[in-house]
DNA sequence: TTGACAACAGAACAGTCGTTCGGTAGCTTA
DNA sequence: TAAGCTACCGAACGACTGTTCTGTTGTCAA
């Protein structure tokens, strides 16, 4: 039976509890309290434990020795819509590393705001109310680009265009008029992503 | 000048490193790492420091008084439509605690994947191609729900409905057709949240 | 029935942790 | 010019950390 003698096994329970653990607290916690964690009362198995974790890509260590989650650790399957043909548990298959969801969204996090959409105005680009937009704050963008500009001491979501040398703000809606701002247009920043929670 | 007696100063410096340190190992480093980090020497003023970051919300402590990040810690600015008269620097007006985008959209870690979606066939539901769904994986669904369903060895993303006592996958494009599976309908999951990436 | 292995327990230990406390230099305020 | 505060430094200490090493128990194959 020993067709991998190279890897032992590692349990996917204690995985799960450390993500768990690591949901609430946002921190690896120490040998004894993962001990307590893992129901395990010997810290010398749980060094054990954590160095196959380690092995596998789920845990790591930061440059001073410390306990830190691997490249793995927030490893969410990502699964493709075009699986192959005997899948028994579909999604296992492929296991595609991306990391947080926001490490996906953010790429500047001190630029970064998150504007919460109100109305339809933009609903053929997708954009819905209530979602919420990833702008990176910028004074300037591209025509094309999706941005949030400041108009009448509001926030509107548009794409922006270009109209005999003016810039002009359209809607993703044929039910709403072309803004072409008077004077100056202020742009608040263009859209990087969109985050849209349903239930 | 002593108009705010109880305010000790705190360093917005010092949080940015912490903050970018956290970043990048996605843990809360030793009191002797965070003086290296600071460029202080001494440890009990790291602990000062620390203890005013902790009152400041910014930090925090596990039940087993280790750091961690406190709730204000991955605070993002929150800007909503609607911003009041004078704004002279729009976003910071409202400060609105959203912990992480990864928190808002996923409940479950250990049952959530993320599919990417293929086709246009939601595209009235605001779901694009190229968009990540987040999944909460599950056997059964409601009649509404937009779910990922196995149809024949493939993922596709439709309106969960009801046809004379049958389940049945509707699009959100009159371009598709209603799916009518013969025999079981295999649910893999259902839409907790969309994340979508422009540029 | 022996041996090998995996899954643990427990003790011992040096290094590191965070805390406490006593100190100093510079700036205000009175 | 003395008092008080803030921003730091440095040493000492006990508690806790992760490591190592030596068992023990159960399972499975030969």
């Amino acid at each position: 039976m020993a067709l991998n003698p190279q890897k032992p096994a590692l349990d996917p329970a204690y995985l799960e509890k450390l993500q768990d653990y690591y949901a609430e607290h946002k921190v690896i916690p120490s040998y004894s309290v993962l001990a307590t964690l893992w129901g395990i009362s010997a810290k010398s198995w749980v060094a054990e434990c954590v160095k196959r974790f380690e092995e596998a890509g789920y845990l790591d260590w930061t440059p001073d020795r410390q306990l830190k989650p691997g490249a793995r650790f927030f490893e969410r399957r990502l699964a493709d819509s075009t699986v192959q043909a005997g899948l028994p548990n579909p999604a296992i298959s492929e296991g595609y590393d991306l990391v947080t969801i926001d490490d996906y969204l953010v790429r500047v996090p001190s630029r970064t705001s998150l504007v919460r959409v109100k109305g339809d105005s933009m609903i053929d680009a997708g954009i819905h109310e209530g979602d919420l937009l990833v702008v990176e704050q910028q004074p300037n963008a591209n025509v094309g680009d999706i941005v949030v500009a400041i108009v009448d001491n509001e926030f509107t979501v548009k794409y922006l265009d270009r109209e005999r040398g003016n810039f002009v703000l359209k809607p993703a809606n044929k039910a709403y008029p072309v803004i072409r701002p008077r004077g100056r247009l202020e742009i608040f920043g263009v859209m990087a992503g969109l985050v849209r929670r349903v239930r």
